[in-house]
DNA sequence: AGGCTTTTGTGAACGTGTGCACAAAGCTGA
DNA sequence: TCAGCTTTGTGCACACGTTCACAAAAGCCT
């Protein structure tokens, strides 16, 4: 279930605070959900709250954690030292929660050899030695969208069977690998899309008329493959 | 319908490459969804294809720009210019899609005058005011996660309806307010996820016997919000 | 000890989104 | 002009996730 690390999120919270049960309802509310499906989202793991009570906080995180794998170690490496490489790579978000950043890989050799967050940056070269010597287990791609797809076909060469992308490109691979997308053009393109129905119901037509058949008459063109380039520093 | 932005980009690639039409088949397999579904969504905006024959690339940018309000100027404000702001700043991707950055901003007088991609750094004080001349329609915060709920009520009160949020934390909004997450921490965690299933169904029951009641014994704990800190330059 | 309150766990109805399969529609070539 | 081929648009069934509502269970108070 893809809500869990929400749950996990609220309930490190209440953890800190020393709260030492929480109800469904009270959780629900801090994660945002119905808490009908946070009782079935929990029922899942095997029922493990008190009627009358509700959930011991701290035995859910430890149940959490461990059906989400995170009490163990998962070496992450970037591909792509970018902005958005960079960014990454100095995001503290990463480390706290077993997901060690391993290497940080970048195909441009004037990148290659430069410390960043501590790390020295290896050329793409050295990919599969990387990853198999550093047994990383999770690839993040970070690199424009035309470099993607290679990127990603060594990665899952190289035995990498989880992949999270950030580049804007639909990336194939075979059966048995996983793939996340992180699209920020998409996000803001659907926040767009709602925000223009808002006005377009304050005033006028919801669907204005179109023009029948105009064409060649292409408006602002998705332009591809543009991700950040490779960071000058 | 949240697919549109994938289809858009799909077909400008077409159009780049001097492809006049193309049939319901071979758009989803370049969008990785099933063929029905892509004409379904396609109805949706009205039946501009030709049977026996596809869509016309051109226009059918033209119609879904138009329908994601992408012939229009999206002005956005990052507020929060820490490493992931600051990739954001300079991330080319915006400016090709009618969202323009138009203004950053930050809660430390130190960030706030510096020049980041070619842009002054605002200070929050000022946000009221720069949300108003600049009339920015979409908010996107990458503040640690303690500032994202208030930085998040100014936005809405200054008028803003659309929020994209990059801090791990669930924003409240009243009624009417789009708001977008996106959380690195959770992708992880949910690949960590499946890829441990993979390597329990290799060896191993998929799920291992739980000791019944162990009472504080919290594991890794989700240490809330370690969104990236203010950047240093 | 027993009734009352609280809260879980879950059966069942509901709504939504997905995919199949096919008829209608348009193009092509003879 | 007409048969045949291709491809759209959509009715229908199905599966999934969501939500309601309630019975069973646990604690608490008198």
């Amino acid at each position: 279930m893809a809500r869990l690390p929400l749950y996990l999120r609220a309930l490190s919270a209440l953890s800190e605070r020393g709260v030492p049960t929480v109800s469904s309802e009270e959780l629900a509310a801090a994660a945002g959900v119905n808490s009908a499906k946070l009782r079935k989202d929990l029922s899942y793991l095997g029922s493990y709250g008190t009627r009358g009570v509700g959930y011991d906080v701290e035995y859910l995180v430890y149940q959490i954690s461990r059906e989400l794998g995170l009490t163990q170690d998962w070496p992450v490496a970037i591909i792509g030292i970018g902005n958005l490489g960079h960014a990454l790579a100095n995001y503290g978000g990463f480390a706290s929660r077993g997901f060690r950043v391993a290497a940080l890989l970048d195909a441009d050799r004037a990148v290659a050899g430069q410390r960043i967050a501590g790390m020295v940056v290896r050329h793409m070269d050295d990919l599969e030695q990387i990853v198999r010597d550093d047994r990383v287990s999770i690839g993040v791609i970070t690199t424009p969208a035309p470099a993607a797809q290679g990127v990603c076909d060594r990665l899952v060469a190289a035995g990498i069977t989880s992949i999270l992308n950030f580049a804007p490109t639909v990336l194939a691979v075979p059966e048995g690998v996983d793939v996340r997308k992180v699209d920020l053009s998409i996000e803001l393109q659907i926040l767009a899309f709602h925000e223009q129905r808002k006005s377009a119901t304050d005033a006028g037509p919801t669907l204005p008329p179109t023009a029948p058949p105009p064409a060649g008459t292409a408006a602002r063109g998705d332009r591809g493959g543009d991700l950040p380039e490779v960071m000058p520093a």
